[in-house]
DNA sequence: TGATGCTAACTTTTT
DNA sequence: GTTAGCATCA
């Protein structure tokens, strides 16, 4: 027997080593999914296929990663070079750029990431003259995002009644014309966003017969992690390109199914055996992760949907500990609480920061999980939220090299044309928009023929010398290598100049992350050529890399003693020792948004089921009676996921909430509280102490005015006095100018807050002394 | 034309 | 509480 084979049990072994046709592999939570993966595929190239011949499509770059480090393990990285191991997204975004001529598209064609697409949808709203009040930029990406999931086109989408109807109740009746708008503008532009590389791959699959032959050809063997979460699109693609082998594998898990607001329909893995003849079915259910406790309360409360594929995961573990639930009065109790647990456990159970994870519904709670961190030394990082990509002076940066790349791209055209400042305003622009759109030419073809354009004097040499320097990084293009290009259009726009001359904290921070981003494209550049393989290198190749890395991707720094905060999607596929499953109150987990049907509130349970399942040995479930959401104090009943737990797991700790509140509440669970959020006008006392609480634990991150706070006179103000600003605090006047109607003084403040210029007109000072 | 500060909107989850 | 877009003034 194969020396990999070993220490796989009967089920798994059964999933390795089935070769040819369908099979479905139902991997329950921890059950060795990933395992039985990366081994299947060891196993296939044993049995003598070629690397070449294998596709494995996984969601999130970690995962791909993940898979090929330990086939790499298994087979040593010479074998596992050629396998093709990736995202759907940066698959079919390599594939696109080898077949985008034939839709049309260049081959260093754009990809758009979600801000990049909502401003295209903003400009064509703004040129329809339409309120973007009522056509929210938003609401209409999702709107087109669906439709695509769904291969709907404009044409399609504008002919489909139930479509069309659903719009004209929502009194959005135009919103066709704008998708059509939107795939219209983003063609012209050469730029394709998430959705598209779904899309267009689907289209050119259907519309080139030989390509998809090439294709199917190629990739005789296909696997796909999280089948559970494929959306219509993928679900098309994978069909088509298996076609001709039927040497399908998916993996997957209904009961972790929680990705259909982004089109992912469970639909998929629960009909994979109509679509297929003889379809092989092999179920995981041993979980190796968590104990007894943890998987039988994740048992009892996925129990409490409908429509599963039907399995029972057990677990030969110990018993362990019983989940705790806590009660506490806010948010910011609940932050407390958690960092004063994971102290008191790294005392006592000899714990490392990096066995903690926080587990929250939504982005915007992981504010009070960092300040309690912060306050008791914890280092903590958060997963998720901003991708390093995504912030405006990294997005600047990366719109001239993609503007160098693609010249017909004019969302990164307009976004630099005068960053840093270079006389060209918005009157030019905006005639040379007019002129493009009038003789059907990419505005950076009209910058070539200024007269054109009736832009005369500095305006015109303005632009001259803009279309002169892009030329020139454009010839570089062809000799330097990416770092060389980005180099040097730091220098030479002066994009890095002018945050350097930015001595603030944060246009330090700026200027850091620049660096980091040169770094990171020199990292790129020098990563040697591995025998046989020459790689792409070119800065058209990395941008498009990069557009499709998350946050998540990006920390591979896995081993830092850290605690993670996230939220629960960004958790999918991990595991830690100590759990805390934060913020479970009714309106927030479940979310408010899914409380009106049957199939969102069981997703949402499912995704209550992921939390519970991350759990290798300590679980905490938490929950404020009151929280700050909008930046008001708003009271919820525990989430009714709480009550699903049987009584005979869990263990309470209201330590958090004070006898008063709990006499207040009762001992019953929800039941008593008010259901309305007018309560605290009810009871005064509470709302104090709530307020009370709520002072005590915010660590000074916002300057309070204090209470004889009196603006005095600016013209009173003189340098080196102390002052008092609203916001900022105390500071120290450095610089004074302006006479009595526009003085503005620049003022060193303490507190973290650095030097600020302020306008005393409007902002008012009080002088200490 | 550019910088500042104000306002409104925001909260589901992400490649 | 935060942030992005906007209005406003010099």
């Amino acid at each position: 027997m194969q020396e990999y084979l070993k220490g796989l049990n009967d089920q798994q072994k059964e999933a390795v080593e089935h070769i040819n046709g369908p099979l479905m592999i139902v991997a329950g939570a921890g059950s060795g999914k990933t395992k039985v993966l990366t081994t299947r595929i060891a196993h296939l190239m044993n049995r003598g296929v070629d690397a070449f011949n294998i596709l494995a499509l996984t969601f999130t770059n970690k995962a791909a990663a993940e898979m090929k480090e330990r086939i790499e393990k298994i087979l040593g990285s010479s074998e596992a070079r050629n396998l093709y191991i990736g995202t759907f997204h940066s698959v079919f975004a390599k594939i696109m750029r080898a077949e985008a001529n034939k839709l049309g598209y260049p081959s260093n064609f754009t990809i758009y990431d979600t801000d990049d697409a909502k401003g295209v949808i903003r400009d064509i709203v703004k040129d329809m003259n339409l309120d973007d009040k009522h056509y929210k930029p938003a609401f209409i990406y999702n709107r087109i995002s669906a439709a695509k999931n769904s291969l709907i086109d404009p044409v399609r989408y504008k002919l489909d009644p139930h479509i069309t109807s659903e719009d004209a109740k929502s009194s959005r009746p135009l919103l066709g014309d704008i998708y059509d708008a939107y795939a219209k503008r983003c063609f012209r532009n050469g730029a394709m966003d998430f959705d598209d590389l779904l899309f267009k791959m689907y289209v050119l699959l259907v519309n080139f017969p030989d390509v998809l032959a090439k294709y199917q050809h190629r990739f005789k063997y296909i696997l796909i992690d999280e089948y559970q979460d494929t959306n219509e699109a993928q679900y098309q693609i994978i069909k088509l390109l298996g076609a001709v082998h039927e040497n399908i594998c998916v993996v997957g898990d209904d009961a972790q199914s929680i990705y259909s607001f982004r089109g992912a329909t469970v639909k998929n893995i629960l009909q994979f055996q109509d679509d297929y003849d003889d379809v092989k079915v092999v179920k995981l259910e041993q979980n190796y992760r968590s104990t007894q406790s943890i998987l039988n309360v994740a048992n009892k409360v996925i129990a409490n949907n409908k429509n599963q594929i039907e399995k029972s995961l057990w677990t030969s573990n110990d018993l362990g500990e019983k989940i705790t639930l806590v009660r506490t009065l806010t948010d910011n109790d609940e932050g407390r609480f958690v960092a004063d647990a994971i102290t008191e456990q790294k005392l006592r159970n000899h714990y490392h920061n990096k066995d903690f994870v926080v587990l929250y519904r939504t982005n915007a709670q992981s504010r009070s999980f960092e300040e309690s961190l912060r306050r008791m030394n914890i280092p903590y990082r958060l997963v998720g939220g901003v991708s390093f990509y995504q912030r405006k002076e990294i997005k600047d940066y990366l719109a001239y090299l993609r503007l160098i790349v693609n010249q017909q791209d004019e969302e990164n055209l307009k976004r630099i044309i005068n960053y840093p400042a270079r006389g060209i305003g918005k009157t030019s622009i905006e005639r040379i928009q007019i002129a493009a759109n009038q003789y059907d030419k990419t505005m950076w073809e009209m910058l070539q023929f200024p007269d054109m354009l009736g832009i005369k004097g500095a305006g015109a040499s303005a632009i001259e010398n803009f279309v002169v320097m892009i030329k020139s990084f454009q010839v570089m293009l062809e000799k330097g290598n990416a770092y060389e290009v980005a180099f040097a259009v730091g220098k030479h726009t002066g994009l890095v100049q002018e945050l350097y001359n930015d001595k603030s904290v944060e246009g330090l921070a700026r200027y850091e992350n620049v660096q980091e981003l040169l770094n990171s494209i020199k990292e790129f550049t020098e990563t040697p050529d591995e025998e046989g393989e020459l790689l792409d290198k070119s800065l058209g190749s990395y941008l498009q890399q990069i557009t499709l890395l998350t946050d998540a991707d990006n920390n591979n720094d896995e081993d830092q003693d850290v605690v993670k905060l996230m939220t629960i999607h960004a958790a999918k596929g991990l595991e830690f020792p100590c759990v805390f499953a934060v913020g479970l109150e009714e309106n927030l987990f479940p979310s408010a948004m899914s409380m009106y049907s049957r199939e969102d509130l069981e997703e949402e349970r499912r995704l209550f089921y992921v939390v519970i399942t991350r759990a290798k040995s300590r679980l905490w479930v938490t929950y404020a009676n009151s929280r700050y959401r909008f930046g008001q104090l708003v009271q919820n009943d525990p989430s009714r996921f709480v009550d699903e737990i049987p009584e005979e797991y869990l263990e309470r700790n209201f330590t958090g909430a004070s006898h008063k509140a709990q006499s207040q509440i009762g001992g019953g669970f929800g039941n008593s509280i008010p259901k309305n959020g007018n309560a605290f006008e009810k009871t005064p006392s509470l709302k104090k102490l709530a307020e009370k609480i709520q002072q005590k634990s915010a660590p000074v991150p916002q300057h309070k005015p204090s209470g004889d706070f009196i603006a005095d006179d600016p013209m009173a103000m003189e340098v080196g006095m102390e002052v008092e600003h609203q916001k900022f605090g105390f500071g120290k006047i450095l610089t004074l100018e302006g006479g009595a109607n526009n003085r503005i003084a620049a003022i060193e403040f303490k507190d973290g807050h650095g030097q600020k210029k302020i306008m005393l007109n409007y902002a008012k000072l009080r002088i200490v002394r």
